[in-house]
DNA sequence: TGAGGGATGGCCT
DNA sequence: GGCCATCCCTCAC
């Protein structure tokens, strides 16, 4: 796969929120690549954004890899059950970050599907392979992303993004998701999907 | 097809 | 001690 370079993640994040849209995440979970196409992102704007975890120029040992140059992944624990993964956009001390909402298997398809639902991915019903993905939590148990990965190098060989096939994707964008306590933040049109 | 509520634990004040 | 960038089940329609 055509793994994407350092300059890619130093652009402004809603660029990069908006490209990822159609790229591939690709995951080497034990000796198994797993690859998952990026369908929705989030953009997260450091310390501008109410939404964000660094807002206000929060810093914790938490945040401290948004803090850090794009391009690591920044995971956290959600709601005591889930993960959400994030990468860390643009410059040092920017503190931004796009979150991965959802995506669609693309390679490993059975070995996410036991990850997801114990289950072979020709045994799932309709409805579990219309929701197989379709969220940030779901995302990370289908890849079995977790704490585990927080502020690894998406340079890395077995964790990284990969540009996809050049397509047209007809993105649209939205509010995001989940933020009411956001204030005027909640309704930024910083949500990007196919 | 959608609303309502419970599970669950790290993080931060 | 309260807050959460969630998910899934149940139940009604």
């Amino acid at each position: 796969m055509n793994k994407l370079d350092r300059n890619f993640y130093l652009q402004d994040t809603l660029k990069v929120a908006k490209e990822l849209i159609g790229m591939y995440i690709v995951r080497n979970y034990n000796g198994t690549e797993l690859i998952m196409k990026i369908t929705e992102t989030e953009a997260y704007i450091g310390s501008i954004d109410k939404a964000c975890h660094a807002y206000g120029g929060r810093r914790t040992k938490r945040t401290e890899i948004m803090y850090g140059i794009g391009g690591y992944a920044y995971i956290y624990l959600i709601y005591g059950m889930y993960n959400c993964f994030n990468i860390v956009t643009e410059e040092k001390e920017k503190a931004c970050a796009v979150l991965i909402r959802g995506g669609s298997p693309e390679k490993g398809i059975n070995e996410m599907s036991q990850l997801r639902y114990e289950k072979a991915y020709n045994e799932l019903t309709a409805y579990q392979i219309k929701n197989f993905a379709n969220g940030p939590g779901k995302l990370c148990i289908a890849m079995k992303i977790t704490k585990e990965l927080n502020e690894k190098d998406l340079l890395s060989d077995d964790f990284y993004i990969a540009k996809g096939k050049k397509q047209n994707y007809d993105i649209k964008c939205s509010k995001r998701i989940n933020i009411d306590y956001a204030e005027e933040a909640k309704d930024f049109l910083w949500r990007f999907y196919v």
